[in-house]
Formats: C-alpha cells, sequence, structure tokens
DNA sequence: TTGACATATCGATGCTCATCGATATCTTTC
DNA sequence: GAAAGATATCGATGAGCATCGATATGTCAA
C-alpha cells in the first residue's frame, strides 16, 4: 500500500523542530504548486466563490487558453488543493478546504505540528 | 521614486474579492521563493533558531555546495524573507517577521486584506 | 450510432532556473 | 599593503516547465 505522497498532506510546517529531506520536498512542492500567477489566480477565483466553478468559467479570467489552464488545474490537483467534480459534460472545481488549513498551518510559525 | 515590488510586501491574500495581475504576480513569486526544497531547509534552519545563523553554518545542513546556497540566501533575500547582517567576515541571516506575518495573512482563507 | 461539445493529453518550443567550478569581491589581521 | 578566509558573482550545463495547436477522450442528446 503506497504512503500518500500529496504534498498537501505530507507538508510540514516551516518551523517545525527537526524537518526531513522528504517534509521539505514536499513542503517545496506545495509552494511551487502555487508559484504561478496563473494558478494563483484560479486559486483566488475559487476562494471567492461561494460554489464550485466551471472550468469553462476559467479561461477567460485566467486569461490562457483552454489546454493551458486544463493544465494548471491538474498541477493545483496533483497538489492535493482542488476537488474535481464532473457534471455532464462540464468538470466543477473547488478549493479542498483541508489542504487549505493545512497550508496556513505550514506558514504558521508558531508552529504547531499537524501530523 | 519606485514602488515596493517586493512579493513579501505586495502579495494578497489568496481569498481577496479582487486580486489584480500584479498582485497574483507577486503573490507568485512568494510562493515560488519557497518552492524548493533546499530554501524549505534554509527557512526551517532559521525558524528553529533563536538567533541569526552564520551562512557558513548553512552548507553541511543543506547539503549543497556555498555558491548554490548563496545563490538561494539571495532568492529569499529577494523576496523580502530574509534579513541579511554582516558580522566581520560573516554573513548572519534571520527570518522577516514581517514578512512572515504577510505570507501567514496571504495563505490565511479568512482573507483579512493585508494593505 | 452519430454529432456536438467540454476537457484532457500529446508533441514541440522557448524560457527559467538549480547546480557547480572558477573567480571576483569583501573583511580582517599581520 | 599583503595574505587569508568568507561570501558573492560569473559562465556553463542540464533539467523542468509554461504555453500553444492539434488531437484524443469523455459525455450527452437525438
Amino acid at each position: 500500500m503506497p504512503v500518500d505522497l500529496t504534498p498537501a498532506l505530507c507538508c510540514a510546517p516551516l518551523a517545525a523542530p527537526a524537518l526531513s529531506d522528504a517534509q521539505a520536498v514536499a513542503t517545496a512542492e506545495l509552494f511551487r504548486a502555487l508559484g504561478d500567477p496563473a494558478r494563483v489566480k484560479i486559486v483566488n477565483l475559487l476562494a471567492t466563490s461561494d460554489e464550485p466553478v466551471c472550468a469553462c468559467d476559467l479561461y477567460e479570467p485566467v486569461g490562457l487558453s483552454q489546454p493551458t489552464v486544463s493544465h494548471h488545474l491538474k498541477k493545483l490537483s496533483e497538489a492535493g488543493l482542488l476537488h474535481r467534480e464532473q457534471r455532464g459534460k462540464w468538470a466543477y472545481f473547488s478549493l479542498n478546504a483541508d489542504a487549505l488549513r493545512r497550508l496556513a498551518a505550514v506558514t504558521d510559525l508558531k508552529g504547531a505540528c499537524c501530523s
């Protein structure tokens, strides 16, 4: 049974007493997932919406082509930040609230451990 | 007089109501600064130290060459996350507490604005 | 089954960047 | 001023990635 390597699940607070190499890699991957303006915009659009958002409603505000937006949605999903839901032929995305709680814990230098 | 474009100073919360292109770029740059395992380790080492840390004490725990660590220290400093202090021929680094408060605000989806 | 349409994947391209050895710059000491 | 040692910069290299057009895959309606 494979260990879950989703960055949002195995990262560790920046102020963790003893950060392992694997935790440093996972934490960096989580940050890198947010290290692109298009992905920041996507997260912002989802964060300011009460409901899941159709992928088709992201191309125009993000300002990139459909394949590129799909690529970014995949990156965010792989990092564990997004939830995907199929509605007919449309794909709806929403933020993974738990992952975002963990992200907030990572950046909290008061550093309560998130295990 | 130039506007301050330091990512840690002009980024915006992920849940900001209206995120401008410039804010998205600044926020992404801040995350990208933390999107490398070596830089996560450096921040972790500084976060777990009461006092500023000599650059010479970072090469071994980070596991990279002196030029590479210097490169990463520069990236973190450019993002506004680090403070550099010269002590004789040694360079001492510490976390910029204000920048880290802003980072925490960025990831806080309750989204109080950081202007 | 066929057509229409939304999304994902593929292949190519050009740019960014992490890394290192070599070297320059800076600071102190003699 | 010269030597020693710490850090920053330079130049090169290889890997990763953002982007797009073209195409494949998936979904529904008729």
